[in-house]
DNA sequence: CTGAAAGCGCTTACAG
DNA sequence: CTGAAAGCGCTTACAG
């Protein structure tokens, strides 16, 4: 099957015998064009199959109607779950998004990175890379393009006239949460579980942990902090690590819910029972939570909610450059299921 | 903070006192620029920040480099997976990723076909939501840009003169080879559970099924089979609708990991061990199947593979229009896991 | 080796 | 109400 020529304003106009510009008035809803002349461009539109050639457009008015979104992992359903969100915001502004993923390689950033801005998006959402230099993103993404980063803060100052947003969680708060949770039913013995402490959203929660510990009076051993990639396999594979010295925890917080589904997993391969006799929490609520065996109590935040948030965001930001940066921080809350219990008697 | 105005070949040029064509030139790496020249222009390029547009670039060569890619369901992990392998691949070729998601819903999915188009990408990557109609997306495609469809067949013939591409599973063979393990291991009484059968997907791996039973001489019962949407909520609570006449069966053979996990929990809920007292199987190979309790036998698919596939086949299309279109239906395996075992004695 | 000119598909003042 | 003209940022023959 050949494929077909694109049907261009000219063709229209010439079908119609009018100009060119006619027809793009008619295209944009102007209200000088005679409704005769509308209604014979629109019908020749429907009959030769136009579209819009958005691009083309955009070239002329100086304007981008397309948003850059860089991922980090899209296998991590937080994530996914964020990227729908985005997409599903943007697309009912308008704009187009333009997909690039990391693979939590600042390396492969920088060049996603790069390659997005040829497209020239009015914007760019980043969910960065675990360890991303602010310095080497200011770089490649240079002064035109607002940036808007989610979720883990870029590493060093940047320079002092790259100016960025910021859309995080309140990580130390749900950490803090869910700590107090388990201190509440008893235990004192308790865990930080996963996680790689060079990246600052496990930084903010493991001192959200810290802060409740100590609170309570309770210092936190060292051998408790147990760090892993922060996936389901990773951390399963890790578990064994809480319990190389005795007193073990009786309880672990958990970095995210991967780590926390990968640690009662874990957990069940070694014989024992989440939920019953080893508390277990989560941050992010992913769907799985809800439905794992024990279901997992966990932190809240909505991520496909703070995908629109995101968009929301950007879009704000393309409208009003001018605008101060100020971090937004978005509450989170605990959502108690059954993987905790008090400690074994 | 203000943004800075885009820089462009023409400031690149005056500040070098030569035409923009020859700043082109040093662009494309054409041999023909002297290296003074090259040097210089790249040293200015660098100095102001220039960004290639690469929609003004397609404008005039009449050609994109952008891909659309639309999804049925972001938040499945095998589509997520699916979409990272067709990022990833269409970035290695230079192409970026329009995405879209449709949210299983036709209806969204025709506005989203419609607004992708627009950017006129070289072609369209579609993971079509439950019951799309061939002859709704012929009509908003057109004939221009060419299509490659991945894992559902669309409903109804398409118009003669829209061809487009096909990437499915073999979906038979696969629940096949899961309905065999099942029967050598003792079972009779075997389900097919999950699934709409309206859905290309589940018709054909339910055909697997029956072939398997069949051929082992038996006519499977109508109540072994059990419909629910492809998710692990609705599965799990499915799970009932397997047990309310007896005979019951002893193992399950599951539409896709989804709906086996959700099935899974179900029975754990209902004091039943699969694994131990009820034999499950899956399909796709999700990242989860390795890591659930039981870890799930389930027929691998290698979803992020097939996206690297589907953007190797759409850019392969691309370069030659005229090719027929034969439908690629990637062979599966079944791979054992903990969730079978013999029927209980 | 380099420049002037035309043109990709659109939009936008400006005339009339 | 409609058209002629200029121009967005680029590329590509064609001269020289």
């Amino acid at each position: 099957m050949a494929l077909r020529r694109k049907v261009t304003l000219n063709d229209i106009a010439g079908a119609c015998g009018v100009s060119r510009a006619t027809v793009s008035l008619v295209l944009r809803g102007s209200p000088l064009v005679h409704a005769d002349t509308r209604q014979r461009v629109e019908d020749e539109m429907r009959r030769q199959g136009y579209v819009y050639n958005r691009a083309a457009a955009g070239l002329r008015r100086r304007e981008s109607s397309s948003i850059a979104l860089v991922i980090n992992d899209l296998s991590n359903p937080f994530f996914a779950e964020f990227a729908a969100g985005v997409d599903e915001a943007l697309a009912a502004a308008g704009y187009v998004t333009l997909l690039g993923s990391s693979g939590e390689s600042a390396e492969r950033q920088q060049a996603v990175l790069g390659t997005l801005l040829e497209y020239h998006p009015a914007a760019i959402i980043l969910s960065p890379a675990e360890v991303s230099e602010a310095s080497r993103v200011a770089r490649v993404i240079g002064r035109s393009t607002p940036l808007l980063v989610f979720n883990r803060r870029l590493v060093g100052d940047a320079p002092t006239d790259f100016a960025y947003d910021f859309l995080g969680l309140d990580n130390r708060a749900g950490a803090r949460q869910a700590t107090e949770h388990l201190l509440a039913l008893g235990h004192r013995r308790i865990a930080f579980f996963g996680g790689h402490l060079d990246s600052s959203s496990c930084r903010e929660r493991r001192l959200g942990y810290q802060d409740a510990m100590r609170e309570a009076g309770i210092e936190p051993e060292p051998q408790w902090t147990v760090e892993s990639a922060p996936t389901r396999l990773e951390a399963a594979a890790q578990t064994g690590a809480l319990f190389v010295r005795d007193p073990a925890p009786t309880a672990a917080v958990c970095y995210n819910d991967a780590v926390a589904l990968g640690l009662m997993q874990g957990l069940i391969r070694r014989g024992r029972h989440p939920g019953h006799d080893f508390a277990v929490t989560g941050f992010d609520d992913i769907p799985e939570a809800a439905v794992s065996a024990p279901p997992l109590t966990t932190v809240g935040v909505e991520p496909r909610a703070r995908g629109r948030q995101a968009a929301t965001l950007a879009l704000q930001r393309v409208r009003d450059p001018g605008a101060a940066h100020a971090p937004v921080i978005v509450p989170v809350r605990l959502i108690e299921r059954g993987s905790t219990c008090p400690p074994p008697a």
